[in-house]
DNA sequence: TTTGATTAGAAACTATTATTTCAGAAACCA
DNA sequence: TGGTTTCTGAAATAATAGTTTCTAATCAAA
């Protein structure tokens, strides 16, 4: 008789756990006593816990239907993974009339697995920290980006522009930037967005500022830009999805979080800024109003 | 520097991240996709997993301030026993540390939401018409955003002109709109991005363009931009947040998702285009080589 | 381009883990 | 009680995991 192959240790033990001898219903017992991390040591390990020696382990494991005791442990495993991992969301579709394989399918499982991750690796302190820094107003704002990035570094300012004064958007031709460097103050902070494939001149600018005393914090990928290496803050954001390129939606998502972070604790002095910004557009009569 | 023997392995590696080298880097994210699971089996699985060599992998382990492989595993197997012990474990927190009050949880929060919203409300043949509509190289593709949004537009465009020619980035001051207006054909296409708060202009530039024949393909909000009722195609991204500003991921999403069915779309074209571009950054050294 | 420093993996090596063998102990049975 | 079977772990062995060493490759600086 076999024991069927997709049943846990757990059910497989209990089952069987008459045909089982005594020093390996003393193991079975130590198994399933905080199961299953307690069968994820070695061998030597389980064996000393439960009192009986490593080749009743074996045995047993093959009564149980594995090759032995690292099949064993590799099912295990696989529980303890299916446990923790959140099913939520796996295999529901996202766009419903489109099929699983559609890319906007596709892509929406890539981007909701990069938000999951990059989220678990951020440390809300340091979130929280730079927040501050940022909203500190007697410190002059420096936004770079790259090829690519630059977009990013764009939509960062321009929000920024809204919530508080002393910000520069430091311009995409890098052959200009030691001119910047020059205007940056030892307490001035520089933000850096760059994500693969890495510019060396932002590295170069992120020594430069930084040897001037400027405090760095820089938006990169899981991967890290080199100029992460001198920053005092970095932002790790998972970037892969199906495509040739790179996806921004997660650095996106932490900016925008950053922006409504730093406007919540400069809240009064924004509020003018909003009105005036609100009373400046109403008269230039380009923007409608809304609702 | 020693590194504090409470930390889980994930904030270790979080916090010395930047002391990482590239291959230490590969093994770091593989150890956290799927974590803690991934590091639960062999050194040489979680080598392989992460293509890296098994001495990267112990490097790693004492640079983290582990004693060897062992050492850090029986840590991960400490953490598995305390999350799976505590079943009540945040898995509905995005940033597990944070509160769930946080921002990061509570933008995280709102942007799901809106992702599944919108996909809901995606016709994935309108999607696939466009893809179609944006790869046929015979039409002139223009690009226009607003005061806001010429960060979205700026963002496609960079993109789509790696993925095809005869394309223009209409500039941001709308004085010189007219001007692009005459330069368009009749069958070319008029890709627009416009969210609240709408702009005038940008409606008079879509009735302007449509009046010469142009095929209008907007990109707007939930409650559509004027511009969008002129429109042959239009994509509505829902984008309300808990911030003071709209939120963009969603959009950002849509965008990126375009720009992979264009590129499925004319692979051909494009893998030439690719490798001149990759040629082109590769002399002029702006770009490091990654992997 | 050369030089020096850092990095990474192949290979050799060591340590540990897993399996098998086997002999003694325990249980069972007539 | 003696014979038989079953069970168990010590020890030997095999397999695999983990570590170290060392050289080639890579990269930055001169």
């Amino acid at each position: 008789m076999e024991t069927p192959q997709d049943l846990t240790v757990a059910e497989r033990i209990r089952s069987r756990f008459d045909e089982l001898t005594r020093a390996e219903r003393q193991l079975a017992n130590a198994i399933m006593d905080n199961y299953p991390v307690s069968g994820l040591g070695s061998i030597t390990v389980i064996a000393d816990a439960s009192d009986v020696s490593t080749p009743t382990v074996v045995r047993m494991a093959k009564k149980l239907g594995f090759r032995g005791f690292p099949d064993l442990q590799a099912e295990l495993r696989a529980e303890v993974e299916a446990t923790i991992s959140n099913p939520i969301s796996k295999h529901n579709r996202w766009a419903g009339n489109a099929p699983d394989t559609h890319i906007l399918n596709r892509f929406a499982d890539s981007v909701m697995e990069n938000m999951r991750q990059t989220l678990r690796q951020i440390d809300p302190e340091e979130f929280n920290a730079v927040a501050k820094l940022l909203s500190d107003h007697s410190r002059g704002i420096h936004v770079v980006g790259g090829r690519i990035t630059h977009s990013l570094a764009d939509y960062f300012f321009t929000h920024m522009q809204m919530v508080r004064d002393n910000l520069t958007l430091v311009a995409a031709n890098s052959n200009v930037w030691p001119h910047y460097v020059l205007n940056m103050k030892a307490d001035d902070v520089l933000v850096i967005f760059d994500i693969r494939r890495y510019e060396r001149d932002i590295q170069h600018l992120a020594e430069m500022a930084k040897s001037q005393g400027v405090t760095l914090v820089v938006f990169t990928d899981q991967w890290g830009s080199p100029a992460a290496k001198h920053a005092t803050h970095s932002f790790h954001s998972r970037i892969e999805v199906p495509s040739a390129w790179d996806s921004a939606v997660v650095p996106l998502f932490i900016i925008e979080a950053m922006i409504a972070a730093v406007q919540d604790l400069s809240w009064v002095e924004t509020e003018d800024r909003m009105k005036s910004l609100e009373e400046l557009l109403d008269q230039t009569r380009m923007f409608r109003k809304f609702k």
